[in-house]
DNA sequence: TCTGGTGTTATATATGACCATAACACCTAG
DNA sequence: CTAGGTGTTATGGTCATATATAACACCAGA
């Protein structure tokens, strides 16, 4: 049932951004309760440790709060924070690398729909 | 300078793939040296043996040839090889989650030129 | 109070990535 | 042969990731 992790990227990631994910998506809205560790921990069979750190993840970026004995909670300014600061992450770290290889493999005519540079290498 | 490492991956992978775009990019061709072991371990200022597991998955991947005492040379069908098996495991693996992201931020229209499609292209 | 849900911390173990240092194996040039 | 360039392997250590197991701290409800 697991959606198998990425080889690439360590789990705690992971599950950091599938939460960002719902959250950008709205399937999470402020005031939502996010999954609790437990249960995130016994459904995709991790360590609730391993769960615990991409949550706390999420509050130092001061999108979700923690309520002891109660859960975590969406904050309220959650989305347009992640707008914000995962476009400026996306277009400074991500996105370059991509479209360098997206350029490299020639891919730029399929994918971007624009023409790809002038003619250079063979 | 070392360039410095992209944290979110390691650094053999990240070797690995700064050899494939420079033979994808036509800076090596088929029968070039690769800069060597030693050479790029004391240039980047990293462990001989990180560097060698890089070049061992250039080898497996049957983009170089490996001659000892001699050094590692880059293969005849190299660039090839690469525009195939790259492409593939690009749209596969990295392009599906990086144009979910785009969207996902709204980024659409100002990356790709293109209103936000449904999904689904082959 | 007790029960059962939440987040949190503590030990201990295993694995992968990376490092420092050194040695080995191979080839070329002299 | 020696000298110096390649790739390769061996020891031994550090750190990050993830695991199993257990306990602690907090809160709601019967």
């Amino acid at each position: 049932m697991d959606p198998e992790w990425n080889d690439s990227q360590p789990i705690y990631r992971q599950i950091r951004d599938r939460v960002v994910a719902m959250i950008l998506d709205g399937l999470l809205k402020p005031g939502d309760p996010l999954p609790s560790v437990r249960n995130v921990a016994t459904e995709s069979r991790v360590n609730p440790l391993t769960v615990l750190k991409a949550y706390q993840q999420l509050t130092d970026e001061g999108l979700v709060e923690k309520r002891r004995g109660l859960g975590m909670f969406v904050n309220e300014g959650a989305r347009e924070l992640l707008l914000s600061a995962e476009r400026e992450k996306f277009l400074k770290e991500q996105w370059p690398e991509v479209l360098a290889t997206i350029q490299r493999l020639g891919l730029t005519d399929e994918l971007l729909g624009k023409p790809p540079k002038p003619a250079g290498e063979g």
